[in-house]
DNA sequence: CGTACGTTTGATCTTTCTCAATAATGGTGG
DNA sequence: CCACCATTATTGAGAAAGATCAAACGTACG
């Protein structure tokens, strides 16, 4: 293959992989579609409720989440994006977007065009399968969500959200050592979980005080995995990962 | 064509059609599909967490549901299906499934087997389109439950669930008049709301007494279905309807 | 070094839950 | 058709989780 240095799709491929195999012609029709770097301020906005999506962000630096808000302007967050995430497949062959997504950090994304990349998932029989596993994972996502914030105490709540969070940047590699940077202020991490920041503030000391984790600002570290999976009430079959289905090696 | 006696499959292309438009051809090769007929009970499965996915049920007659369950055995309900839903999608390209769908009432569903199905949605790039944005649109779905639990009152949550029920019974063409049977107990009601079927109780009883609904048994009926917008903070862009953007004529 | 934003704390209030009992309903077998 | 049983709906009283309000404290960054 051609000496190229390193194509950030890169990212989004090995994304696609954690769920289906991709053959090399595969990989390198994703490597192959056009795209155009961007680099977004913490708050930016990759796509907007009521916008007609007419390209796909890959995540490729910094963190991203998507929300949408009820009339009265509470907002919730349905879901949180690391590096190597597509930001915008949920809306891609919609007409109009039905929520936000923006980002939590400044970064960096990759726009793909919407029409190569259709043409390429509806084309490709293994491109267009791991994209609509990709998909239907993060549907999934969306449903442990809804569980987490109808039927779980606000202890449980916040404990699974930090599960999830720890498992998939493991699961991607960005948290070697069991501590990560929660990269979220605590208002965030309540409207994610359905409840205040003052409350959420209150249950973050609590479960530094039973000696579950230690925080220092937004540094976050598991002191026990096994005992936040269980107050978590975590099963990670959610996320449906090829790999690791067992907890993270690196946060037993 | 053969004269058939209406393929069951009809009501799934229909469905796709609210989404996406079809050629003949495509609709043939739905329509093509095998597919075995099975009569289910109240609170049959057509689907257990866990399983792996290898058939894909469209429901015919009768009310489904999506739920899973906490550790504790608290149950979340994340979606409800009318006929015409293909139930199943979410898992399709699944090696299992990681949430229950079972059946709120007695009714009937015709089960296509996983291969084919995969095959043509893979394959054809019009009915990949119009599968994909079918599930596209129940991930939006997903996401409005969220926000409607996560930040809405109870008063707005359950005239939210109201109006959803109303607006796709209509747009489905089984609820001529702005009356309909909400098909599910009020306990069902409170695990699709997050809240408990004592309050669910109550604010039915409020809603009522404002002089929003009339109740009879499980019948519903709008009195204003521009007031239970309002109060459920309805707005159904998240339903992607092609057809009527605006609330359903018989409601208003 | 000051300002804006995020975190923490305390006091109080509200919504919703819990528990427990009673009343309807619907379906079933005789 | 009726009596009976299981489910579902309704009511009341009290408890609790989490929200609200308001203020003080930190900290990062321009």
């Amino acid at each position: 293959m051609d000496r190229v240095e390193q194509n950030p799709l890169e990212s989004l491929v090995r994304k696609l992989e954690t769920h289906h195999a991709l053959t090399k012609e595969d990989r390198n029709a994703v490597l192959g579609l056009p795209y155009k770097l961007r680099r977004l301020e913490a708050q930016g906005y990759t796509l907007r409720e009521g916008d007609r999506p007419d390209k796909c962000a890959v995540l490729l630096q910094g963190f991203a989440f998507r929300h949408k808000l009820t009339g009265e302007g509470a907002r919730q967050i349905m879901a949180i994006h690391i590096p190597g995430d597509a930001l915008d497949f949920q809306n891609m062959f919609l007409k109009e977007s039905d929520h936000n997504v923006q980002m939590l950090t400044r970064g960096l994304v990759a726009e793909i065009p919407r029409q190569p990349l259709e043409e390429l998932v509806l084309g490709n029989a293994n491109v267009g399968r791991a994209i609509m596993v990709f998909t239907l994972v993060e549907a999934s996502i969306f449903r442990e969500w809804t569980l987490n914030i109808g039927r779980r105490d606000s202890r449980s709540r916040i404990a699974h959200l930090l599960c999830e969070f720890a498992y998939r940047l493991t699961a991607q590699g960005l948290s070697p050592d069991g501590v990560y940077e929660l990269p979220m202020t605590q208002e965030q991490l309540a409207d994610a979980t359905g409840l205040t920041s003052v409350h959420v503030n209150r249950v973050l000391q609590g479960l530094q005080r039973e000696g579950l984790i230690e925080r220092d600002r937004r540094m976050v570290r598991f002191v026990s995995w096994d005992r936040m999976r269980d107050v978590g009430d975590f099963n990670a079959r959610y996320l449906h990962t090829r790999e690791f289905r067992a907890p993270p090696p690196s946060l037993t």
